[in-house]
DNA sequence: TCGTTTTTTACACGGTCGTGCGAGAATCAG
DNA sequence: CTGATTCTCGCACGACCGTGTAAAAAACGA
């Protein structure tokens, strides 16, 4: 018997690198050779658990999906819900270096997605599980009457709620808003959405 | 006297080039090259007009922006300051082919942008214009007695509406959203903006 | 027509890209 | 140890990359 190695648990390994070089040199700076030299490993043995560049790209695409789901499936609920809806959705913000790093991946995949359909299909999937973890929570407030009326159903909230949560993403990725800005944000949006009136 | 072009034009001309590029095939298929043949030109013309591959990049990526700014500040105030927000804000969103694209365009050099401090310093621009527009229209709104009242300041209502602008536009070019649920999206948002009873 | 200056082309250079491939290192049952 | 199998490396290939440069083409005053 030969020497074997978990397959599955070299590719998550490769994916991170893969990670390490988006975060280091941006997009522009994925290559087999590049994402190579920062795993250690050398350029040939790559092809052993990627056939072409694209299937690397798509793996480490869903892994970064993954790896977001899965922590937000393992925080616990505390007994305030809207502190709650707001633990999760910060889990997903870039608040500190770490989930900044992760949400500069995620963003650039999506760019990268948008010249290449197998990428975007992968994503589809994660923009499609966010929703409706935003619609989960919209309609765990809305059983325990913590939203405000405003006529909107449960539906229309959580696109919204995704939105708004993307786009304080987005800006403060973009260093148009500070980590602290974004959060002062979704805290004014949740009391809106709450109804909350505001402690001048 | 020699034969003279316009260098503004020229270079005006090579931008779109960019922008068919990264449309047609995205963010990877950008090259020197890439761009020449589709505008026409032969490579060698193209440093001409932009020393660098970064100068060509940074100048297409200023110029996108200031096409938005250029139609939104030509857009007419109608009657109706709802109305005239909606329209401003869908004039910098994906809802036909060709703000799509624009857009795609836009997004696409925000990504790069994420590894590159010369372009992300050109976006830092764009956002800030964008939100000072925000700002702008919620404060005439405010000064109509268009606003709901939520006990939020203008700042916070107007990077609010950035976020769900860019946030919204984020979910429509990855399709995750139609064109026709964003703008429902955006109209229901606006409707909670400004306190409108929802015809059930 | 000629001369001057700008524009444009075509090509060369060194480098990196993705990928294919063959040789050897590693591993372990027998 | 032997052999079978897996893993890893290093290199080669052709293609494309950004950039530099020399020469041709174009334009227009004189």
């Amino acid at each position: 018997m030969p020497k074997i190695v978990n397959h599955d648990q070299r590719r998550r390994e490769l994916a991170a690198a893969v990670w390490q070089v988006i975060a280091r040199d941006g997009v522009e700076g994925i290559s087999i050779r590049s994402v190579a030299a920062a795993s250690g490993w050398s350029s040939g043995a790559l092809r052993h658990y990627f056939s072409t560049r694209a299937d690397l790209l798509a793996f480490a695409c869903e892994q970064v999906i993954d790896q977001v789901t899965e922590r937000i499936q393992g925080l616990r609920h505390t007994g305030d819900p809207v502190k709650t809806v707001r633990a999760i959705l910060l889990e997903t913000m870039p608040v500190d270096e770490t989930r900044r790093t992760e949400s500069s991946i995620a963003f650039a995949f999506l760019a990268l997605g948008l010249g290449d359909p197998e990428l975007a299909r992968v994503q589809r999937r994660h923009f499609t599980g966010m929703y409706e973890l935003c619609l989960r929570l919209v309609q765990d407030l809305a059983e325990r009457d913590a939203l405000a009326q405003t006529g909107q159903d449960a539906e229309t909230l959580a696109r919204r709620m995704h939105a708004v949560v993307d786009g304080l993403t987005v800006h403060a990725l973009a260093g148009h808003l500070t980590a602290e800005e974004m959060v002062t944000q979704l805290d004014a949006y949740l009391a809106d959405l709450t109804g909350v009136e505001r402690t001048e």
